[in-house]
DNA sequence: TTCGGGTGTTTGGTATACCAAAATGGTTGA
DNA sequence: TCAACCATTTTGGTATACCAAACACCCGAA
């Protein structure tokens, strides 16, 4: 099977830091000190960061090191449309294209998330989430769709964690779900589609409140996750 | 101003290759040959690659050259599904968003298609066509979006200018953009929407014929652009 | 005290060499 | 004639050194 390049594994290892927060919004990465603290050449160092600046994680600024991302709330809004319009897309594709295989997988997330929803921790909570969308997205077959909004996800990960959070609302989420299933197992694109919109704006929505108290009570980049 | 680097140099004279035909879909990109009859060291070349690698024009392969990509027509079918809903995405957002300076633009090239659509040679006019596309993004006033259409529209650019010169129908062309146009003067997101629909799936059923009749006649890479 | 110039440091980009792995082609043996 | 093995070539990845540009800081002069 194949391996991952040093490179790769290095953007692993930095989005991880960045994901969790390690890593901060604003904090840079200086391709010769990180290259050194890794033990790693420059050579995959730039790799990486290459391949984390596509992602929308990395901010790469001329004759300065990149900084991570620390997108704005229009910056958030933007890709949330996108990622809607993405989201609702593979929603229809899915009712017409899904498998029994598919539909198996999407109800198994389902079932696991609202099953434990108390039980799991934020972040096992919030992945579980991401893979019920991812395989709706799969159920969709369509490789180029699949690609890009993986890379959408990529982009608004600590977003979308940091505000689920805030507002973790089970009945909500999970009726939400509920309904998404069942539009996708009566192949009902109108109905499949109304419900994530309920869902989508309710994300809007809870990002929306998020980057207020944000505003209203971080004093900037260096007051979140100690480095 | 910014300028290119070399990197971005070598990946814009090689996407005009590809784009243009004089590297053929799998043709192979020899690093080291093509750096050296270029003037250049592997590491820009390599950069350049992997630039033209993310917008899909080359494919990557393990232990082999990277080489021009030859998207079956599923592959070009799946990134069109995506790109519509993407420029359905633009126009709606354009009918609320769009200035006044954006619509003039707008209008501008629309203008240029139809008073030019006989006089223009294919590429030019291809290239108005793209530029009006664009300029509705661009008044979607959403940069996120902005990014992915243009990315689409590389991976598919050839695709449509080949199967575009098979059918240029002018009046069908020209009615269903000043329909797009009017939809936006006015505000009117359905009728807006419903015009941009009808063009890409004329696209579609383009992008079609064109591979029905790519597989009749081409009897492989070789046989097509001369190297 | 402020502004401008110079110097030093930091930085991205590039060139080049080397290494290891994979692929390909040829030869030999059954 | 086919298959296997070996050698050579091709390849991507990485390490390291160097260069030029940009930025920041300090000092001197007005």
């Amino acid at each position: 099977m194949a391996e991952q390049t040093r490179a790769e594994d290095i953007a692993n290892r930095l989005r991880r830091s960045i994901l969790h927060g390690t890593l901060p919004p604003g904090a840079p990465i200086k391709e010769r000190d990180t290259a050194a603290e890794m033990g790693v050449s420059r050579t995959p160092m730039r790799e990486a960061i290459r391949i984390l600046a596509n992602e929308g994680l990395l901010l790469l600024r001329p004759a300065r090191s990149p900084v991570v991302a620390s997108p704005t709330l229009a910056e958030v809004r933007d890709a949330i449309e996108v990622l809607s319009a993405l989201e609702l897309l593979s929603v229809r594709l899915a009712c017409d294209r899904a498998t029994e295989a598919d539909l198996d997988e999407i109800r198994r997330l389902e079932r696991e998330l609202s099953d434990n929803f108390t039980t799991l921790d934020d972040i096992d909570r919030f992945e579980v989430d991401m893979a019920f969308h991812l395989a709706i997205v799969r159920a969709a077959h369509n490789p180029a769709l699949a690609g890009t909004h993986r890379s959408y996800l990529g982009r608004l990960w600590r977003a979308r964690f940091l505000s689920a959070r805030r507002k973790s609302s089970r009945d909500s989420v999970v009726s939400q779900h509920r309904a998404i299933v069942a539009g996708l197992e009566t192949r009902d694109s109108a109905a499949a589609q109304a419900s994530l919109q309920a869902h989508l704006d309710r994300l809007l929505a809870n990002v929306r409140a998020f980057f207020e108290t944000e505003t209203e009570t971080e004093i900037g980049p260096e007051a979140s996750g100690a480095d």
